[in-house]
DNA sequence: ATTTGCGTTAACAATGATGTTAATCATAAC
DNA sequence: GTTATGATTAACATCATTGTTAACGCAAAT
């Protein structure tokens, strides 16, 4: 099959621009012919190959929640290791993920805001298995001595405390310049932060 | 002077729905004819007061972010408590903000990730006085026994753990389905859990 | 070398969104 | 009751955005 140039290699620019565009504005805010544009080709190809912007941005929803599914399974569910590395090695894999990926936590809240339906499409891939991961941990904390904890709670600690910083950056970033000379010190001390409070929390310290 | 009908009136009313629709959907996905539309005028009218979409957006804008700065500075603000008190009173405190304001911390994350430059009008009406505050919350800790903690950290916590159920509000909702019969009562729960979780990290409980 | 077929483009069509304007209406002041 | 004024509307103008289509080009297959 003969094509003029790059023939597939323009689709994946154009999921790539489309990536770039809708992370960072939403999908009202990004354009058709930004993303066209961004990729180096007619905002026709964009049609071509994708049909709408619709399916388009399924597409890029679709991939990015499958990303944040296996992310979340992996972090925390290796029921090999005993519960303070599990959970303080969850937490840090977790927030590396999320150094590598700054711009999804704010893209996946958004679209769940705006098409809380699709909350569906995350249930039957994630919480079917987090449902046993949850409960695997909550037979741990119960034998915890002098403790008295929740999985569900308990994963709601971490995820917010690890997600808030990439969500609020900017606002984040002039906070704690008031402080920190750098923000990269800011971030990275907040990692080690997280993981202390969690282990506070059940006194694992 | 005189009007036709409701005069000033129509103004608000263009106020409160503008609000709730930037509020709903952000700026790009909010469109001036569904704002009029919901205010019960022709879209004439929302130029007619307001001249642009711009414009209507920043006064929104504006107004929430002073009541956002009130907040924070009113409910950790009071150097007459004992820390603990101070503490756990402001967490409840800006928590039962957030219930009566749920779309606020959404809407102010993405206006400051799209136009981080607001950031300096949040810095100047509450950085300058956050500052005292957190320096006045350092200082206690300080005499804390047996903890060193940064009170820069101590408020991310917070707002972390207080903000995140409302800006993840679908997603938590399906989680929380899994384990609590009502989503009100993982909700109020969750208040206490936060209090809970600060006390801990400072070995106040 | 002709045909076939996908990739690509430019131009166009249609719709939607923002912003403007001239005319109308109601009310208060005189 | 006439006038003056601000509020309101309907209609319009303009521009941006999404989506389509017809023509063109390249490369491989025959």
């Amino acid at each position: 099959m003969g094509s003029q140039k790059n023939a597939n290699d323009t689709e994946v620019r154009i999921l790539q621009a489309a990536e770039k565009e809708f992370l960072e504005k939403g999908y009202a805010g990004a354009k058709t012919t930004d993303i066209a544009a961004a990729a180096g080709v007619t905002h026709a190809m964009l049609h071509y190959y994708f049909r709408t912007k619709d399916k388009l941005f399924d597409k890029i929803v679709s991939e990015k929640i499958d990303k944040l599914v296996e992310i979340l399974l992996g972090a925390f569910g290796n029921p090999e290791l005993p519960l303070k590395e599990r959970l303080s090695e969850g937490i840090s894999r977790h927030f590396e993920f999320l150094v590598a990926n700054p711009g999804l936590p704010r893209f996946i809240i958004n679209e769940l805001a705006m098409h809380p339906e699709r909350i569906d499409y995350i249930r039957d891939r994630l919480f079917d298995k987090t449902g046993n991961v949850l409960r695997g941990i909550q037979k741990e904390l119960d034998a915890l001595p002098g403790v008295s904890s929740d999985a569900m709670m308990l994963l709601a600690d971490i995820v917010s405390l690890n997600v808030f910083p990439f969500v609020a950056a900017p606002m984040l970033k002039a906070a704690a310049g008031q402080f920190y000379a750098d923000y990269g010190d800011f971030f990275e001390k907040r990692k080690q932060e997280n993981v202390k409070t969690i282990l506070a929390k059940l006194n694992l310290l």
